[in-house]
RNA sequence: GCCGGUGUGGCGGAAUUGGUAGACGCGCUGGACUCAAAAUCCAGUUCUGGCAACAGAGUGUGGGUUCGAUUCCCUCCACCGGCACCA
């Protein structure tokens, strides 16, 4: 027997048994029910962190939880292999992003491997390889040829110093990161996937996703957008008609300008003639393209001096360009209604335009058709016409005036009512509601030529070209004559030369003539291929089918139609738009090209929040921070535990406590989870990383925790060996058992009810793991030694062990072999609650007097509601709240409360 | 600016369907063991008043529904994530 925990030894030892056996490697097995539990594939920045660790923790909590529950569990990994950092370091470090990358993965592998991950090795891959990413060129070229794959201008990020495109990331308050010069929006060619043809889609199945987050449903909801309205023209004189799309037809009589994008045909014509709109349209380029930095400028606009008709009115609106309206988005065009659109009221309030109210509140509406009906019976008939499709802006009752006027002046000069409501100043169309207006004014414009009606999505076509070396290059050739061809597919893979060297920031593909030079397919005249490269989004949209088919031709092969869709997928929380968006889109891509048979990739998604730390720093004379590691800080507390001040280790002198936020570089709070290993063990790092909080919120990570965690382990290790010491004892006899005996036995099988609860259902491995400890804490108590005491004790270790297995299974697999157990406990079955040992003979009820607790009771599981009421209300301290006073009411809520009411 | 989330002791968190707020862990206080320390073990630990029994308050703010609200509804505040070229 082993006196103490070496978990270094214990975990050396299970990982070697794992590796011997291949005991998670999988194939097709039909005689079980599969379970393909999937993490989100890292990338590979140098080092694991934090985030990875609770993430693959998760996952493999899951993965081993199933497992033992008799499901063929796939659990993978690769490589999202890809991307920006590469490049940055292979700039900074004078090296190939190749070879940095690779480096990067082997260091990373091991990282992982030492954690003890239930993953098939086997299937591993990195989305950098030609074999890999050989399949989305194929794909692309395919989706070319149907149309789902385009080209069209669209806006970067320029810094004109660099003379490259910047990512959003990029540009730091409008200006590039490396030169600081100012941004400029730039339109260039760029290749895009059509997925607003799968928009609707994309938004109905997620009726069929119960076992996804509905904080993601309903942000993915959001961003695709739907909406409905009308498409409206405006003719001007001698110029082309401007096209706008509104969801608020309702307001159409209250448009008092239109506003324009700075790229607008209109626009520009405009400048043709006139420096000063130049000026203001070449001030638009500046700042990014980020949505944020658009919808936070502050409001520009200029009067064009062209003027548009309004369609039903016929009155002259005057033309605006405006900063906020982009080309980029619907018709970029937009009408201004500043009475009913804040942003319209704004831009009306600044430049001194017509505020025009169209619409009021139906507490409005509802006032003066109550003013209309007391009138009734007036001389003068009109009055009473009101309401109900009549006009409301010749109401003459008494008041009416007033109370609509009112409402008006609150509009100019408060703001905008963007609610909806009833129609006035609006002609024929007065006393409408929003959607009498809206059918009426739809079939009006329709009938004219001059609207229609359209759905709308706020989602945009995807666009894949990056400006970038270290991505999958498009497979696309561009020839003087041809234009744009397709490389043949035989010609497939365009692979990446990875051997570079950076010269400044230019991609070594864009500065290789060599590497451009190529014929064209289609006249065999000189041609040169295309040199921007995949989104990464692109290669992390499908990986999750190619870990179903590993070394197959084509993406994925038959295989997928067993492992898919994935019944379990973990990533973090930040992923819930852009990467699950376009996941599920590629997933709709392969069944559309008959390669997989389900609707969606995923049937049940988890996102775990942001691991944490607290920040410490230093200050220096110029105001900057010196941030220091909290690994290298002491708190110091007072006695009440409270926080009182913090010093670092080295000089023994004070420094600040900063907030606690995201582990990051920039705040020096990251901890290294290797080095976490190395001193407490992978086993202890997973129990923490699952204890300190449940999985969709943030975890605060804190050493004082991990020792606990630690704590917890020793003392297991130390008190089942101390049991397993003990003479050998008989089976568990349920009839016999003592009281004490049989509380213990209970609290053993309520914990398996909670934990395969935790595990299965809820999610709650910080719950699980709780319970676990206080059956520990229960065994600590329980010191009979009798025979039959033995033997409920060791049912309750041999549980707690199978129990522990899906978190820390190194050491579970340790204290199996020492329960006198031959098999590996990673396979053994689950264990199941008896139901017999959950049964209770009585039960503790809460007694509350006019809502506040003033005693408890215990009463027989099965007792009348008489007997129940009878035993509150003759406990001691019940009697004294109660006293003389007369009971109105008694609500008993069985095996919960008894409520009083006196 | 828009979309989504979070807010509970000194700290991380628990309370699963509206039913005993603070499980479990950390920290802290006292004690045991020790020459001493570490480790370990035992007891206590929401706040206020009280020796105690007990009483009152209490889940970001202000209101509402209910016999009963951390939980449901409304208002406001603070913080976090995303916003299409970071991954």
């Amino acid at each position: 027997m082993q006196e103490n925990y070496d978990f270094a030894a214990v975990e050396a030892a299970a990982q070697r048994l794992w590796n011997e056996s291949k005991a998670f490697e999988v194939t097709e097995d039909t005689s079980k029910p599969k379970y393909f539990c999937m993490s989100m594939l890292p990338y590979p920045s140098g080092a694991l962190h934090m985030g990875h660790v609770r993430n693959y923790t998760i996952g493999d909590t899951i993965s081993r939880y199933r497992r033992m529950c008799g499901f063929n569990v796939l659990q993978p990994m690769a490589w999202d292999a890809f991307g920006l950092p590469a490049e940055n370091a292979a700039i900074k470090n004078n090296t190939a992003p190749a070879k940095w990358t690779y480096a990067n993965i082997d260091h990373m592998r091991e990282q992982l491997k030492s954690l003890g991950y239930a993953i098939d090795w086997s299937r591993e891959f990195a989305t950098c390889r030609p074999e890999y990413y050989v399949h989305e060129q194929r794909m692309f070229v395919r989706l070319f040829k149907q149309g789902m794959a385009y080209r069209k201008k669209a806006v970067v990020n320029w810094d004109p110093v660099d003379q490259t495109v910047l990512a959003n990331e990029q540009v730091i308050d409008g200006r590039g990161w490396r030169t600081g010069a100012l941004v400029e929006k730039r339109e260039i060619p760029q290749w895009f996937f059509k997925i607003t043809a799968y928009a609707d889609e994309l938004l109905s199945e997620l009726d069929n996703l119960p076992g996804w987050p509905d904080p993601v449903k309903t942000m993915q909801r959001n961003w695709i957008g739907r909406s409905e309205g009308l498409e409206i023209q405006f003719m001007l004189d001698g110029n082309d008609p401007i096209t706008v799309f509104t969801t608020r037809p309702d307001t159409l009589m209250g448009v008092t300008f239109l506003s324009i994008a700075a790229e607008h045909p209109l626009a520009l014509k405009a400048a043709s003639t006139n420096p000063q709109i130049q000026n203001f349209i070449d001030d638009c380029r500046h700042g990014g393209t980020a949505e944020a930095d658009v919808e936070t400028q502050e409001k520009k606009g200029i009067d064009t001096g062209f003027v548009a008709i309004h369609p039903i009115s016929g009155e002259t609106i005057p033309v605006w360009i405006a900063n906020f309206v982009l080309m980029g988005y619907g018709t970029g065009a937009v009408m201004g209604v500043p009475a009913h659109d804040q942003r319209d009221w704004e831009f009306a309030t600044k430049y001194d335009l017509l505020i025009k109210m169209v619409i009021v509140s139906d507490a409005v509406r509802d006032a003066i058709t109550e003013l209309a009906r007391e009138a009734r019976g007036n001389p003068d008939p009109m009055t009473a016409a009101l309401g109900e499709g009549r006009a409301l802006d010749v109401v003459e009752a008494p008041g009416a005036l007033a109370i609509v006027g009112e409402f008006e002046q609150a509009i100019i000069t408060k703001g905008a009512y963007v609610e909806y409501g009833a129609l006035v100043n609006s002609g024929e169309y007065d006393g409408l509601d929003y959607r009498g207006a809206f059918d009426a004014i739809a079939k009006r414009l329709d009938m004219e030529g001059t609207g229609s009606r359209r759905v709308n999505y706020r989602l945009r076509d995807w666009g894949l070209s990056r400006q970038r070396y270290w991505g999958c290059p498009i497979p696309m050739i561009h020839c003087a004559t041809c234009d744009v061809v397709p490389v043949p597919e035989d010609q497939l893979p365009v692979i990446l030369p990875e051997n570079v060297r950076f010269m400044g920031v230019q991609s070594p593909i864009k500065a290789d003539p060599e590497w451009r030079q190529t014929t064209c397919p289609q006249c065999g005249g000189p041609a040169e291929r295309e040199t921007d490269t995949f989104d990464t989004f692109m290669e992390s949209s499908w990986y999750y089918a190619r870990y179903t088919s590993p070394g197959a031709a084509t993406m994925v092969d038959e295989r997928a139609n067993y492992w898919l869709p994935v019944d379990q997928y973990i990533g973090g929380i930040e992923h819930a738009i852009l990467h699950l968006l376009y996941f599920r889109f590629f997933h709709k891509l392969l069944r559309d090209a008959g390669m997989v048979k389900s609707n969606e990739p995923a049937t049940n998604l988890l996102c775990q929040g942001m691991v944490v730390a607290e920040t410490f720093f230093r200050e220096n004379a110029d105001g900057s921070r010196n941030w220091i590691n909290p690994a290298d800080v002491e708190i110091e507390r007072d006695e009440r535990a409270r926080v009182t001040g913090a010093k670092l280790k080295s000089d023994g002198r004070p420094v600040e406590i900063g907030a606690t936020e995201k582990m990051s570089k920039s705040k020096n709070n990251g901890v290294d989870p290797q080095s976490m290993v190395g001193k407490y063990g992978a086993d202890t790092v997973r129990l923490f990383s699952l204890f300190a909080s449940p999985p969709d919120q943030s975890l605060e990570w804190n050493e004082a925790g991990v020792e606990g965690m630690s704590r917890f382990l020793r003392r297991l290790w130390r008190d089942l060996h101390a049991h397993v010491s003990q003479p050998d004892h008989p089976e568990v006899d349920s009839k016999s058992l003592d009281a004490k005996q049989k509380t213990l036995r209970r609290q053993t099988h309520e914990t398996i009810a909670k934990v395969s609860d935790d595990y299965g259902r809820r999610y709650a491995f910080n719950t699980a793991i709780a319970s676990c400890m206080e059956l520990l804490n229960a065994l600590s108590k329980f010191d009979d030694m009798s025979d039959q005491g033995r033997a409920v004790r060791h049912e309750a270790f041999e549980s707690m062990v199978l129990l522990l297995t899906p978190i820390t299974p190194h050491i579970s697999q340790a204290l199996w072999t020492a329960l006198g157990h031959n098999d590996p406990v990673h396979a053994h079955a689950w264990p199941t609650a008896d139901e017999d040992a959950l049964r209770k003979d009585s039960v503790k009820l809460a007694v509350q007097v006019n809502g506040k607790l003033r005693g408890t009771i215990e009463v027989p599981v099965d007792a009348a509601r008489e007997t129940v009421e009878a035993a509150a209300l003759t406990n001691a301290d019940i009697k004294n709240h109660v006293g003389a006073a007369p009971i109105k009411k008694i609500v008993y809520v069985p095996g919960k409360i008894v409520s009083i009411v006196i």
